[in-house]
DNA sequence: TGTTAGTTTAACTGATTAATTAAATTTCCT
DNA sequence: AGGAAATTTAATTAATCAGTTAAACTAACA
């Protein structure tokens, strides 16, 4: 069993854990050495700092969250084909990690500098521009409606990520237990993409 | 001038301002007393402690971050009408209010419970049946296209809210300025519109 | 068996911060 | 002017929390 594949590991895992829940402020040091069954002293063994702990916890997941699809843009799928991965693999991956998207985001809204360095180790800029021309060439063809490139990027985001950013206040508002909600996600798959399907068709 | 725009009003105000960019974790008393121009013995005068003065705003934002819809909703204008105004009336709140979303979505994540009575307060639950029924006619009446109400909903709160929840990310990403980003913004009314209208709209 | 890395316990330091207090000063009202 | 409320100053208390340290224990392992 391999030792020492762990502890390190499991704090690392902790941390993930506590931090996605409560942010970085909120979240006490002994919280994380509760959650991964050790004591503080042995957290500050391994990880000297809370902001050096913190900040490997961010950057995995601020990667993770940026999906990866530049392979997809520049395949030479039909236009649609290609949405529908991009969405598809997003919700995915949110279903999973239903808690990424506010993690993220909020952590950036209270320390916008970090994003410029996520931002150039994850391409993002050229992601963008992929997406931008690829949109503008479906357009000016004639394939889809015309439409501002920026504006349709941030909907899907929006349409994809949303329902993860306000969960507890959709369970609320809705009335909807963990599996209700669960099957709404399943469900939402198939809905976003016909949405954005049904908005770019021309007629 | 006198008048009473009295120092309490200053402090919920300065406080408004400082929860709303950092959370209530991140926020420090002295923050808030600096802003509001004034000592934190004075803050502890007016609002003996954190908690008060923080359920004060957030009483207050959650209720103005809720849409009064209900009055759009039981009009008895065309219904893409009805969503032309309340799609409008979002973008407008958040405008002028930008962090609004984050704050809500954010207090929100990290104390589920307190969404319970924002809910009941604000009639959640009745806002959001009118909706479903709303919708339900005008699929069974053949004026749009047929659409789960719930995932309607997510998606056009996405569209909405989204770039707001995401401002400082989009920025660094799309390489905006604040002027850049703000003229988005305007123009995002129309985009967010046109995209609804063309998702519903029957052939 | 003895060494070493990993781990625990428990107490401590130092910094930050919410909250309190008393006394002094200012502002405003009558 | 006089008095009450508002506000400041400055010092203090109490709590929380990150980070440190030393001493002891445990298990692997050579």
């Amino acid at each position: 069993m391999t030792a020492t594949s762990s502890t390190e590991d499991v704090i690392v895992e902790a941390a993930r854990a506590v931090f996605m829940q409560k942010g970085f402020a909120a979240t006490r040091m002994c919280d994380i050495a509760q959650t991964a069954g050790i004591n503080q002293a042995l957290l500050h063994y391994y990880f000297r700092t809370k902001d050096k702990l913190f900040s490997i916890v961010f950057e995995k997941e601020s990667i993770n969250f940026r999906s990866d699809v530049l392979s997809i843009l520049k395949s030479d799928l039909p236009f649609f084909d290609k949405l529908r991965l991009m969405v598809r693999k997003d919700i995915e991956k949110f279903k999973s990690a239903p808690f990424l998207p506010m993690f993220v985001l909020n952590e950036i809204h209270s320390n916008p500098e970090r994003m410029l360095h996520i931002a150039s180790e994850t391409h993002h800029d050229l992601i963008f521009q992929t997406f931008r021309e690829t949109v503008k060439q479906e357009y000016e063809a004639g394939r889809i409606r015309k439409v501002c490139p920026e504006q349709l990027l941030l909907s899907i985001m929006g349409i994809t990520m949303f329902p993860y950013l306000a969960e507890p206040m959709i369970k609320v508002s809705m009335n909807l237990n963990n599996s209700d909600f669960a099957k709404l996600m399943e469900e939402r798959e198939d809905h976003a993409i016909a949405l954005i399907e049904n908005a770019l068709s021309v007629q």
